[in-house]
RNA sequence: GCUGGAGUGGCGGAAUUGGUAUACGCGGAGGAUUCAAAACCCUCUCCUUCGGGUUGUGGGUUCAAGUCCCACCUCCAGCACCA
């Protein structure tokens, strides 16, 4: 038996009982006494059961709630259920229960236990999204994006499965590309979607992410989601072989045959070797359609289109490898270098993606230098590979005047071994191939040879291969110069070993060693060298950096990011911004969701339902087993739903069969919770002036850029349309961390791990176990916490205490100075903590405070209520229960309607601080002094100290540096 | 591969934002209590050759670095053939 312990089933049923009635928890939106504060957790699908990270979602944020009302804000508090969706869906039908039976009941079990959890949460808020007084609200929202032209149709590519003949989402469809259900390999199918144009609002969902109080790695994520690129759209004049006749053919605008191709690296156009084009790109439909002749190898190219068709996303994702066939009859040109150049198609361009076609520049592009070395094709090096030199002797001297010129660097092999040409520098540390700056009027080829000559008296050389061109910046020691050289390296074989004399002054420089590469490597100290042997060992990898251009007609020289723009200016290009984040498609051939609002007219032009129409209810007389004909959504089975249009709208008109994507009905419900009964409107705008933007939102981080860049895209939407009051709907968001199982996986059924909230519920109550979700790491930051049985037990252990803590309460005592110390503290922490979302140091700080009071002989009433105060939001029940024991002095009926404790703040400030005292930057000791104590007495104080005297050599210090109640620093 | 974040005892984690590193809790050891055990209570618990040393590793800035700067290593997360 415990010495002292409490029965929490009891003290829970009560409170809650007590809040009921009181009705603590209702928000009342329009008072305008307290600051509104709305405080936000994601709603959950109703899943049938909360399991623990519903508890930490929960209770952490209800910690916060409760913290809040103390401070006296006005907190909206409010929960609603994701009720539509295929979750749900997908659990009744495993069930072999009716959807919206299952759900409905689902979500009554989940009430009950968000009550057990003591949340404040207000129930008078509550959304449900699959209500027809909510999805009323979903549709009339849908065809004001519809009249703007936000939501339209376009043909999208979806998951078939041939044998159920049905839709798949993309959680449907296995790893290995088949389907969960059936079994049967997915296909893909070219169907008629609806979207939804998020993509208008890339540039501002991406510039407004900069403002807002996020953390950087949900800011971050929505940037690469969004994915902007800077770059240019190019054409490229097409010819086609084998008929003539389309060399005149226009596109629709009239533009002749050419090719536009989208490219963030226009400073490389010289370098365009070849064109590539997406299987999907319609010039290649088009030419197996409808000019099957333009091509020689048709048969060939249809054969691999179909086959990069079958290919499913996550083949084409996790394998690589590049592939392709090139388009035999046509050929483009290089509009910078008027060269023909090849054209293929491969996957590793994306339809969907720019133009669907790219110029390839081998050169510096990792995935094209690849597809070049599978196909043979030319690497055309445009960019020289810039080596400023960082070691000595040579390095760069910043700011210094630098000449700049062509010159040679040049690998020589030895006329029979298997050795290389170094020269040893005599007047410098240098290690190098032999050198040479390349005169006016000569070509660098024709100055290998002058130099080999010149410089080491062969006659007999032969120009093998030029290698690159690299880019050096470094200081010549013996020319006492900067020099900034682009160096045309060469690779040279002596012939024989003929050679003349060589003039003494160039024998003086330099000494010739032969040597093996193995050798070479130490030998050689340049930069460039450096590189230049390991281009020559390994051969040429892409460079993909920044450097001055070469062989690039009249921009050579320039540096490329200077002359980037010129160049598509002379190409007649144009700068194009794209984005990676495409179009959101909201339709899902599934029942179990928000009928889209559109009905069709008997020439099948889309019209939206007319608001006196809405809700379109979901008909009744179908379920989410019902298979609609042709492998339609189940909705193409509906009687009701084909009736109700003829009715209204007339013979011929035919009904929408999909339903909505759930992200959209999440997408806006944080505006319905502040008019949840409204049936005038889809919320209140008086009352959306007040409370939006949501303060903070908190929720897993799976969210981060799917629901919450979609919410951000479709409040952004309502407020060009004028209907809602700000840009952002959400100020703070904070991702919660991840409660693993006790073997530290994530819990899984498949791990036998899962725990159940429930358990815990009832063996120690529902205080101990949010006190422990509080208190195993901290909220604001999304790691991972294994749960522990033994964290659970420590924390009941910790109640228990505070429960016997109220044996030493008496009435009409005064407080003690260390308690009220103790309470001041606390209570100062616990706030500054809870406002962080830090629940484990506020936890900490409370143990810390009853550490403090168990140590007192009694305890004052009014403090003890102080310290329930403190307790109340992370032990709602407990602090309940005692404050009930022990305020028959006081006038609120319950602890949760009273005010943060205040203290005075001198009970926040020590006569006597201890503070280190530093000899050198080195602890040697302390001193205990008044806060405010001048450094002379600080440091006679240090100086009684027999360690510190010790260490300090002298008796006295040299200088002091004193930072009064921080550190004392001793400098002998 | 790219981008972002983080590395502190046996473990989860603290650290007034540059000022006594290891708060609080778990685990462990010892004790008290008990016929005995559980529970409860008390004490100790980074290393040390007792000088001192210690925040992933190596440098730097500073009177002073877990905190700031540079390089490297490791882990986590997001994106991933996006031209």
């Amino acid at each position: 038996m415990r010495k002292e312990t409490f029965n929490h089933k009891e003290i829970e049923k009560a409170a809650q009982a007590k809040w009921a009635e009181l009705d603590l928890y209702r928000t009342d939106l329009t008072d305008t006494t307290k600051d509104p504060y709305y405080l936000m957790f994601e709603f959950p699908f109703p899943s049938g059961d909360l399991h623990i990270g519903h508890w930490y979602a929960f209770a952490l944020t209800d910690i916060y709630a409760r913290y809040l009302r103390a401070m006296g804000k006005n907190v909206l508090f409010p929960m609603g259920f994701d009720a539509f969706g295929l979750p749900a869906e997908n659990a009744a039908m495993k069930r072999g229960l009716d959807t919206r039976t299952w759900t409905y009941e689902s979500m009554e079990r989940m009430r009950t236990q968000v009550r057990t959890m003591g949340t404040s949460v207000d129930w008078s808020k509550e959304v449900v999204t699959s209500d027809p007084e909510y999805y009323h609200w979903t549709q009339w929202l849908f065809t004001k994006l519809f009249e703007q032209g936000l939501a339209y149709r376009g043909s999208a590519v979806v998951n078939w499965d041939p044998v159920d003949n049905t839709v798949l989402a993309n959680e449907q469809v296995l790893s290995d590309g088949t389907a969960e259900r059936s079994g049967a390999v997915v296909e893909k199918r070219r169907l008629e979607q609806w979207f939804l144009g998020i993509t208008k609002y890339a540039e501002r969902l991406l510039t407004d992410i900069d403002p807002l109080p996020w953390k950087e790695d949900i800011k971050d994520a929505q940037r690469a989601w969004i994915g902007k690129s800077d770059g240019a759209t190019l054409s490229f004049v097409i010819t086609f072989k084998n008929d003539p006749t389309l060399n005149d053919w226009r596109d629709d605008k009239g533009n002749p045959a050419s090719l536009a191709v989208f490219t963030t690296r226009p400073d490389t156009l010289f370098g365009a070797t070849y064109v590539v084009l997406a299987p999907e790109h319609p010039w290649v439909t088009r030419a197996l359609e409808d000019h099957a002749d333009v091509l020689s190898n048709a048969v060939e190219v249809k054969k691999y289109v179909e086959k990069t068709k079958r290919k499913s996303e996550r083949e084409r994702m996790e394998n690589k490898e590049k592939s392709g066939v090139k388009l035999e009859g046509i050929t483009a040109i290089n509009p910078a270098t008027h060269e023909e150049i090849p054209v293929y198609v491969a996957d590793y361009v994306i339809g969907s993606y720019g133009t669907g076609a790219v110029m390839a520049v081998p050169a510096h592009d990792e995935r094209d230098f690849e597809f070049a070395q599978l196909f043979n094709l030319p690497v055309t090096q445009v960019v020289a590979h810039p080596f400023k030199q960082t070691t000595e002797p040579g390095v760069y001297r910043e700011g210094e005047p630098t000449l700049v010129k062509d010159g040679i660097i040049t690998i020589i092999k030895h006329w029979k071994e298997d050795k290389y040409m170094g020269l040893a520098w005599k007047k410098v540390a240098w290690g190098t191939f032999l050198t040479g700056g390349v005169d006016e009027g000569m070509t660098p080829e024709e100055t290998v040879i002058k130099e080999i000559r010149e410089e080491t008296g062969y006659l007999h050389a032969k120009i093998v291969k030029k290698l690159m061109v690299v880019d050096g910046l470094f200081y010549h020691v013996p020319k006492e110069k900067n020099q900034h050289v682009h160096g045309h390296v060469f690779y040279v074989e002596l012939v024989d070993d003929t050679k003349e004399t060589v003039d003494a002054e160039e024998d003086e420089k330099h000494e010739i060693k032969w040597l093996t590469l193995d050798e070479m490597e130490k030998f050689i100290t340049p930069d460039t060298h450096k590189h230049a042997l390991e281009v020559f060992k390994n051969g040429y990898a892409p460079y993909t950096g920044d450097g001055s251009l070469i062989d690039s007609g009249e921009f050579t020289g320039r540096d490329n990011e200077e002359a980037k723009w010129d160049i598509v200016s002379m190409a007649s290009g144009e700068r194009t911004t794209n984005y990676r984040l495409r179009d959101w498609l909201v339709s899902r051939q599934r029942y179990w969701g928000c009928p889209i609002p559109i009905v069709y007219d008997p020439e099948g032009k889309p019209h939206a339902v007319p608001a006196e129409h809405l809700p379109w209810l979901l008909p009744t007389d179908v379920t989410s087993t019902t298979k609609g004909p042709n492998g339609k959504a189940p909705l193409a089975a509906s009687k009701e739903l084909a009736d109700r249009v003829v009715t209204i709208f007339g013979e011929g008109w035919t009904p929408e069969y999909d339903t909505l994507d759930v992200f959209v009905d999440s997408s806006w419900y944080y505006l319905r919770y502040l008019s949840p009964q409204n049936n005038q409107a889809f919320s209140d705008q008086a009352l959306m002036k007040k409370w939006m933007p949501v303060d903070r939102y908190s929720g897993g981080s799976e969210h981060t850029t799917v629901h919450l860049l979609y919410a951000r895209f479709f409040y952004k939407a309502l407020y060009d349309l004028g209907l809602v009051p700000t840009v952002e709907p959400f100020n703070e968001r904070f991702n919660r961390g991840l409660i693993l199982g006790t073997d530290g996986q994530k819990m899984s059924k498949r791990w036998g791990n899962v725990l159940n909230p429930d358990e815990f519920v009832e063996k120690y109550g529902a205080d101990a176990v949010r006190m422990y979700l509080a208190f195993i790491g901290p909220y604001n930051e999304a790691g991972s916490y294994p749960w522990k049985h033994e964290g659970i037990e420590s924390m009941r252990r910790f109640l228990d205490r505070i429960y016997a803590l109220r044996t030493k309460v008496q009435e009409g005592i005064e407080s003690t100075i260390p308690a009220q110390k103790s309470l001041a503290r606390a209570s100062q922490k616990v706030a500054s903590d809870l406002t962080r979302f830090k629940t484990n140091t506020a936890v900490s700080a409370l143990m810390v405070l009853m550490n403090a009071l168990e140590d007192e002989e009694q305890i004052s009433s009014k403090d003890f209520v102080s310290f329930l105060e403190v307790l109340a939001p992370l032990a709602p029940h407990l602090a309940e229960a005692l404050y009930e024991e022990v305020s028959k002095s006081e006038s609120a009926q319950s602890v949760h309607s009273l005010s943060w404790p205040e203290f005075d703040q001198s009970l926040l400030e020590d006569d006597t601080v201890v503070i280190g005292v530093q000899v050198a930057g080195k602890t040697r000791g302390e001193v205990s002094i008044s806060p405010t104590a001048t450094e002379e007495k600080a440091v006679a104080a240090a100086l009684q100290d027999p360690k510190v005297l010790q260490s300090l050599p002298g008796g006295a210090p040299t200088r002091v540096i004193y930072v009064p109640g921080r550190i004392l620093n001793l400098i002998p």
